[in-house]
This record gives structure tokens, sequence and C-alpha cells, in this order.
DNA sequence: AAAAACTGTGTCCCATAGACACTGATATTT
DNA sequence: AAATATCAGTGTCTATGGGACACAGTTTTT
């Protein structure tokens, strides 16, 4: 039962006993994980490799086999590290609206940060001790809402949606030069070119072109979720 | 300009002229996507190579390179087949809110059928005609109710990312000994076993196990931001 | 009939993940 | 102090992946 995942499991929730004896360890896991990392930040996920990773740390590729057990697991491992645990919990200032609301865009902050986080994140997985202070902590602004504990993770999951969209979503504008910028334009350039078959969408995207782009949709989003979110606490509230 | 990306272009949305001169083609795009499609169906996204789906059509890994540029250009054809042109709109009934609800339905049903589309459309890309003619529905379905062009697109987004994020997540509920059932219910030891780290979250999931699973994350996520977009469609209506 | 254009194949190269045996370092045990 | 078990890093090997390239065979045009 759960076999495979067994390894990823005790990776990313320890312990980890250091050896008794033999040579010390050169390094360690969070190493590790941050030269991954590093080299994800700037190049893509796709450059991740053994080789590369161990090349950052000065050390053979099978070495790394030493600490982990495969490459599954190091992404497993660099995805935890990389989001990090939630920002220490100063005193919460506000109702769940506005603690939400910070949540989110310290999410999305750390998603544009990392963006190769969406590719290693895609479908089921398990997550680590980082991913899950996060979702601890939107969660727990819920409390007291009168939202059952499932609507509580509900909700999470959904405002998680809408990072993962945004982080995601291409748009013609923002600086021109920048990669994601051309995708906007070309789309935007083939819904001209079949404006036909896709009229709503011509206008529409002609219209979005002019705003401000990214930023918009992801304000859009996050108010018409919160928006949700309120009509239904409000109407529970009675 | 869009270097990269013109290969891409031209695979999607054509031309494709069939040859004048030479050999008959065994092949076809349609083809080599299906059995692309048919691997990553049943045996995931990781499982598809050139070597397989050339095997899978009785030929040689090379001939694939006749019809596809390479493995990229391969995958994103996959997407756009996997995804299909949106159903044939019989004459549409129901307000906005009613045709949204359909159209997110059937986008959750191909997503459910073709889990690996997650892997493969996360980061920005170029979207193919099936994809687009999906994203002009749910735009279209809100024309006429006061919202801007960039406004209709931003909602469509949103609802985009609810169904991906869904399909993303792991409950523990569901039939017992398929693979994601099995993820939550580790993801569940860990909260309980780290309770005193996630007291909010172990609480939450606790209630969420008895619930009726993804199903109702689906529901209630879906419900929030239809009436999110429900508030503001009203506001703007006077 | 010859040339041109095109298709599928065979062979090559390079990068990648990972297995395994080996050398050497370190701490415990005798 | 010496022997030994344990562990770290290395070098070598295999399998699999994507892709380049030249070549032979086929079909249309000249």
């Amino acid at each position: 039962m759960g076999g495979e995942h067994a390894e990823v499991v005790r990776l990313l929730w320890g312990p980890h006993p250091k050896p008794a004896r033999g040579p010390r360890p050169t390094l360690d896991l969070e190493r590790i994980a941050r030269a991954g990392v590093e080299i994800a930040d700037s190049k893509g996920l796709t450059d991740v490799s053994m080789q590369r990773v161990a090349a950052k740390l000065g050390v053979t590729k099978m070495a790394l086999y030493r600490y982990v057990p495969g490459k599954v697991e190091l992404v497993a491992l660099m995805v935890d590290v990389a989001i990090g645990p939630y920002p220490a919990a100063k005193a919460r200032r506000g109702g769940w609206r506005e603690q939400l609301e910070e949540w989110a865009r310290r999410l999305l902050a750390v998603f544009r940060q990392h963006s190769w986080v969406l590719d290693a994140t895609a479908g089921p997985r398990i997550m680590g001790p980082g991913e899950l202070s996060w979702l601890e902590r939107a969660v727990s602004a819920l409390d007291g809402t009168g939202l059952s504990g499932a609507e509580r993770m509900d909700a999470a999951v959904l405002l998680v949606g809408h990072v993962r969209g945004i982080t995601q979503q291409a748009r013609a504008a923002g600086p021109a030069g920048n990669p994601e910028a051309q995708l906007g334009a070309i789309l935007g350039d083939l819904m001209q070119a079949h404006g036909e078959r896709f009229p709503a969408l011509a206008v529409a995207f002609a219209s979005a072109a002019q705003s401000d782009g990214q930023d918009q949709a992801w304000d859009f989003g996050l108010q018409r979720i919160l928006d949700g979110l309120a009509a239904l606490i409000d109407q529970r509230a009675r």
C-alpha cells in the first residue's frame, strides 16, 4: 500500500538521523534541494538533472543518490523547499477576508518566483510540511465562519487553483520582449485570423489587450471567489 | 520573434497540404495524435515516447518526424485532440449561469478522462483550435451580462483554474484501491501524525473525509465562483 | 525515360536516470 | 592500539530517451 510513495514521505517528513559511523557527509538535503531550486529558477525544471545539481555542489552525480532515492523525490523536496513554510504568523489582523487576501497574494508571489513549481505539482501528489503549513494557514483563517471542515478545505483548494491558473496564464500585456508577452501576442493574432470561428473571443481578447493584463485577471478572480465565500458565510450566519 | 513557437502554431493551426509527389503517407497527424493520446490515457504522459507511439502505429520512431517537428509539438497536438472541439452547440438553453455550469461540467469530464492533460498544459503555451473553441463558448455565454471583454475572459480563466484544481486534487474518499485514494489516506495520516503543527487542518480534513469527497469540493468551488460572478453582474445591472 | 519530391528506415550521437562494485574515511568494538 | 562494521563519494556500465542525417524506395511531373 502506497509503496512507491513511502520514500517520498520519508524524505519530506523525515526523520533524518545522522549516521553514527562512517565519513562525514559533505552534503545535506537542504543544500541539495536549494541547488536544484537555483537551477530551476534560472533555467527551468527541464534543465534540472542529477548531473547539473551535482556539478553545482562540486560532487558526482551518484553522490546524490546517497541522500535522495531518485529524481522524483528530489523534485518533491525542491517543491517543498521552494514554497517554504508560511511566513511566521505575526498577530493576525483583519477578518477572514483580509487574511485570505494576504495569504493568496503571498502564495502568488511564491509561484511567480518559482514558476517551475507549476510543472512539478501537476497531478496528485504528496505534500510536504511547507506546503501543508500554507494550507493550515488558509483553513484556520476560516475558523469561526460557520463553514464546515470540508468547506474550509474546499475554499483553500479553490484559492490555490486560482493562484495556479493566474501563474499559468499568458497575457499579451507586460513588458515587450518577455517570453510570455510573445505568447499572448501570438494567441491574439490567431484569434483575429480565425475571427469567424471565435467571434466572442476575438472581441473579448481585443478588449483585454488594452487592460492592465495579468494583475487585472488576478484581482478579478480573487474578488469573485471571496465574494462567493462571503455570500455563503453571510447566509450561514442566519 | 516567437521563433520556436512558430512550428507549434503551424502544426496546430495548419494548413497541412498533402504532398503532390512522392509515396503516399502511411500516417496523418490525426492518427499519430490519437495513438499518443491512447498511450497517455492508459499509462500516463511519461510513458509517451516517440518509440512507443511509433510502435503502436507500426512504424519506426523516425517516421514520425516526417509529420511532427518534435516531441513538444506532438504533445501540444495530443492536448488539442484530447480536449477536442466544444460539443456542437445545440440551442443554448438557460441564462449565463446554467450555460457556464454545463460548460464547466463538460470540461471537468474531459480532464478526468485525460488527466495527463494537466501535466502537458502546465505553464504558458499556445492553444489549439479545440481549446480555443471551449474558451469561445465560455466567453460567449457571458455576452450581454454587462461584463467587459477582459472580465469575461477572466471569468472563463477562473473556471478553468477550478476545473484544473479539482482534477489535480486527491481526496481520501472514493473507491478503495484506486491510487488517488491512497494519496488522500497518506496525507490524512500525516496531518494526524503532526496534528500539533496543523491543528485546523487536522480537524478540517477529518471532517472532509466523511463527506462525499471530490464531487463536493467541485460543487463547492463552482457555486462559489458563480455566486461571485452573479454578485458582480447584479451590481453592474444597476 | 529521367528527374524531382517525398516517405520510411537504419545508423549514429548525446543526454539522462539509475545499478553496482570499489575505494577510502570514521567510529565502535575488541 | 588494532580490527571491523558502516557509511560517503567515485568510476563504470546499461537502458532509454530525443533527435540528426544519409540512403533506398515510391510516386508524380517533365
